[in-house]
DNA sequence: CAATTATGAATGAAGG
DNA sequence: CCTTCATTCATAATTG
């Protein structure tokens, strides 16, 4: 189950529920609250700012960074100098000819071919256009994987749970796994509200200015 | 789909349809407002906590820090408004400090440790979240791999394109991504992070402060 | 153009 | 160890 279709449930649900009697369901704020927990904010992203700077001071003389891993941000370095722009990282595409062979090589069976034979595929594809070994292994694999799921959905009729159906299932990226485990326990310094959000751990709710 | 953004609808929809009371004297919030809100500010205590536990590696052993792999952090089993639970993932995500302190032992040399260094291994890390020997192991088995991999000459078809290999190529710091990619700047208005709220930075939608 | 789908890529785990 | 599987992430492609 995902996170929007619970509260879109929840919100219709109370949008029927009737008429104006569900104010009681809404959270008021005052603006002095409003600007308290903007304040709030503000702490926290000073903190990251300067925390960032230190780090770079820190690295500057560092020029080696061997082996970031990101899988959820893009680390690509094109970022252009001047406005921090972020170029959409290309992705491999078939080509048709390079399909039809590819096809071919899967047709063939042989499950999924060696290291070696993997160079070679790569190397007489390459003649029709931009292409490496990972995207040959990716696509046979994928392959594979696709014919698995399908006779799984043979099998048990069309009742395809399992297939590469909607994506976004179980998707959280980098933020929304940071926010699904908080943990802000043991946050040193003094922010000094710290507190008022330690009771958002245990999900009940938002009572900040309670 | 994003929570964040059928929350939202969902959140419009009822201010839409609701129809009750203009209540202009204070600022009014949803639940689902209420609970990105809460979110957010999770997303800066966790990262400002993050950032400080980093820094503070770092200062440790400054020169023996290689980098950060800075991969999704370990979820815990949700707890849902409401009482359910979302299945647990199963598999097992490194911490930022597990991955941190792995890499260490890994760039230390000495090949594979042994089932008692294992031990030990994850007796330490263990301190930082989740983790069973298996994983250890997995996890160190995997960056050989990955190094093997690399030494192979796999890629470089076009300039991405790794299969099991992290990108030492371009050199980004840390930080850099952070504070590029995820656009936390501009705090002041708005809080927003994630992809998850991009529909948010267009205009409308929860103009929280406005 | 926002929401959805399709699919390339990444990676933890299992098997041999 | 190395290979393969299975799951998840991220983005392009598409659709409405």
């Amino acid at each position: 189950m995902e996170w929007g279709a619970k509260a879109a449930a929840a919100a219709e649900a109370e949008e029927r529920g009737g008429g104006c009697e569900p104010l009681g369901y809404v959270k008021v704020m005052t603006d002095e609250q409003m600007e308290v927990l903007r304040k709030q904010i503000s702490i926290y992203a000073t903190i990251c700012e300067q925390l960032v700077e230190m780090h770079r001071a820190l690295t500057e003389h560092q020029d080696s960074i061997a082996g970031m891993r990101f899988s959820n941000l893009y680390c690509d370095p094109l970022i252009v100098p001047g406005g921090h722009k972020i170029t959409a990282r290309q992705r491999w595409q078939p080509t048709p000819m390079q399909l039809q062979i590819l096809e071919n090589i899967f047709d063939q069976g042989n499950g999924t071919p060696s290291k070696q034979k993997i160079k070679e595929i790569t190397a007489e594809l390459s003649h029709h256009g931009q292409i490496s070994e990972t995207n040959v292994y990716n696509w046979i694999s994928e392959m594979h994987q696709l014919q698995r799921d399908q006779m799984g959905g043979m099998m048990y009729g069309s009742n395809d749970n399992n297939m590469r159906t909607s994506g976004t299932s179980g998707q959280m990226s980098f933020y929304d796994n940071i926010m699904s485990n908080p943990r802000i326990d043991h946050f040193p310094g003094k922010v000094e509200s710290s507190r008022s959000f330690s009771h958002l751990q245990h999900g009940e709710g938002f009572d900040m200015f309670g």
